[in-house]
DNA sequence: CCTATGAATTAGGTTTACCTAAATTAGTCC
DNA sequence: GGACTAATTTAGGTAAACCTAATTCATAGG
């Protein structure tokens, strides 16, 4: 027994959520429990559990199948990017209005997301312009909930040499954030990738300064790039 | 068996100190059961099961008898005007910088003022030049705890005809607020107060105007004033 | 002094979202 | 086809914060 509810909105579920619609990717692919454990951190049976709920609730919020993963429901979908443009629009607004230093925003943002209003969610669009892209480069769904596609690529998977421009740089990890800040890699900065002989990492020349930076494959992970002329 | 916990800071126990702080008053009383039930809106028995959990943490934030009431400890008063601090601090900024209506700061900085990061409060008091009160006339709490203390009494006790200055203005009643805000009865406001031989409500006439509005009890219970001139 | 009355407490339950441990299922490898 | 393994599910449990119902306590009146 013991997983038959409601399902309402709790923070909790906003996260469940908001990982499916990231973990499935663009082509919003099934989602296995496993990777869903990892990324939220909890014991895959949790994820089982808070799963069945999400799908057994009268208007379902994910497709569940035992032993066949998740996906978002249209519902599911709606308020996933709901969360989403809350997260990227407090972001945004931290960083423009409150000066808050890059590296923390994701932090503030992901407790806040789940508990502003439309009105503050509205107000705070008008004061930053309706901005289309937080200051990680990353889309802001509109509030119809629609989000920009891009081409990228991670530029840790990059094979040959080449010149970049920065899509966006991920959050998720504060130090990141900052080693990348550091080199210049904001959205839209030219980048020339040339893959060590040593290996060891990416060396990177941030538009026409001389200097070059050895980012970590770790590093590297978190930095989405847009092929740009020879 | 039931009542043994750590005693973290959730947002109910937020909510039990800064009710304490405000139904004890200015010299800070004891506050029964009763009384904190009915303004948390939930059932005496939760209300002792939750109050012996503060008093038996490892750092207890109320004083708490049997049979006797309940009054903060040290560390429950500091919590708690933390807590008052980040909502006033909330509703100034949504009425100054988001341009919120008046009446709706309230219902949002109740929830936000749970989740807010120390840097949060920190950048929007600068961002506000450390405002000493907010838009209702309530004084906000400094960083170290402290809260000016202000004499003023509320407008539906005043027995004798007079001309007073708006001290301040409850934010618990979104309607009452907007009532109020019309009459142009801000924080600063100058009003003449003359009890109606009809026993209705309050005659009051604000500023040079020549309007008199006539406030009803509930209306006027929300409005605190100070004596000024005659 | 003893009993009504209302306040406070105890006892026992519920819900949400997590946990661990013990099945079960699916898929691969010989 | 059986065995092993990894993924998933079931079962049973915990903690927080609420609930209702039943009991105990304090005190004011007769």
């Amino acid at each position: 027994m013991g997983a038959r509810g409601a399902a309402a909105n709790t923070e909790s579920v906003d996260n469940y959520l908001k990982a499916i619609l990231t973990l499935g990717g663009r082509d919003e692919a099934r989602v296995t429990i496993k990777a869903l454990a990892e990324r939220l951190r909890v014991a895959p049976a949790s994820v089982t559990n808070m799963l069945q709920k999400l799908a057994a609730a009268k208007s379902p919020m994910v497709d569940y199948e035992r032993h066949g993963g998740v996906q978002l429901s249209a519902a599911g979908k709606r308020r996933a990017l709901e969360v989403v443009r809350h997260h990227r629009l407090i972001e945004t607004f931290l960083y423009e209005v409150l000066d808050y230093p890059l590296e923390e925003v994701h932090e503030e943002a992901e407790r806040l997301e789940h508990f502003i209003s439309e009105r503050f969610e509205e107000r705070i669009a008008a004061k930053l312009g309706h901005p289309k892209i937080d200051p990680h480069g990353h889309a802001i769904p509109t509030m119809d909930g629609v989000m920009a596609a891009r081409e990228s690529i991670v530029l840790a998977d990059v094979v040959e040499d080449g010149s970049f421009v920065i899509d966006s740089v991920s959050d998720r990890d504060a130090r990141n954030v900052r080693v990348i800040e550091a080199c210049g890699l904001t959205p839209g900065a030219r980048l020339r990738v040339k893959k060590l002989a040593a290996a060891k990492g990416y060396a990177v020349r941030v538009g026409r300064s001389a200097k070059v930076f050895d980012l970590s494959r770790d590093v590297a992970q978190d930095v989405r790039i847009v092929r740009k002329g020879g």
